[in-house]
DNA sequence: CATCTTGTACTGCTGCACTAATACAACAAT
DNA sequence: ATTGTTGTATTAGTGCAGCAGTACAAGATG
């Protein structure tokens, strides 16, 4: 028996929402994950419970993980549950740095076609940096 | 006849892309408006003979039109055709910051997910473009 | 005015992403 | 070994975006 048990991972998901339910529930996850709300270590509820209580069909819940797996953000032990994976591990963020390529080549791609220097790039990309944040000053808040 | 003629814009559209053909063509002529390749006051091919020319239906290329007018780059005068819009430097400027800064945020919001920092990515942003340079010289060349 | 050319509107088809229903496989606990 | 719990795989249903077929409206053109 765990002492600590299933992390209660908090999720709201709304339906009416464009965004697909299973991509809900992976980036809340990120996000829980990313400002340690949910710590390395940490089981997530298994599918189908998070399935019932989110009123959703297990299978959703499975792609949301797998998508997880895939990141690198979660770990899955066959029929022991599903983990937080330890964010220092050098794979994970081998994955996670592969998508922000992918994301950058095409960023990259775009200035050349627009003529726009690597310079103003970095430049743009402070700049946006500097507005993003200081509208989301509310960082991985705790209720 | 027309002594100007319509514009000849060149655009190559993959049906197999996985982006839609009407952005196809939106993003094409979102490109050379933007690099100074189709120059305000030019009227772009009507409708039915950019579609018969791409082997798309009329409709696709009417979406597109629109797009582009909703844009603020084109100019439909109802019966007459389709010209590109005339605040050329400013709004062909505009236009360029326009689209970077959406690839950025996204960038942006990925990156925050991912739990990489600005440094990371400013990193992963130069070393890209190496790799990238060092492949393609393409540019808003005129062939 | 008659006609041609332009963009528009409406309708239906198709493929695909998303979700669900259900049955299966594998390891842990006892 | 038996049972329970875990994730997995396969199949089908549903909604919608993208695209095409066709008929229409309206200004240009002679």
């Amino acid at each position: 028996m765990h002492p600590t048990g299933t992390a209660a991972v908090q999720l709201h998901i709304n339906a009416h929402d464009k965004l697909p339910i299973y991509l809900q529930v992976v980036n809340q996850i990120r996000y829980q994950v990313a400002c340690g709300r949910l710590q390395p270590g940490t089981e997530l509820p298994p599918i189908r419970v998070l399935a019932e209580k989110l009123i959703v069909n297990p299978n959703t819940i499975a792609r949301a993980y797998r998508e997880l797996e895939v990141l690198g953000l979660v770990e899955k032990r066959r029929t022991a549950g599903t983990y937080v994976a330890d964010p220092g591990s050098p794979l994970a963020r081998e994955e996670r740095l592969k998508i922000l390529a992918e994301r950058i080549d095409q960023l990259l791609a775009e200035s050349e076609l627009l003529g726009v220097s690597l310079a103003d790039v970095t430049q743009l990309l402070n700049q946006r940096y500097s507005v993003l944040t200081s509208q989301n000053s509310g960082d991985c808040s705790n209720d």
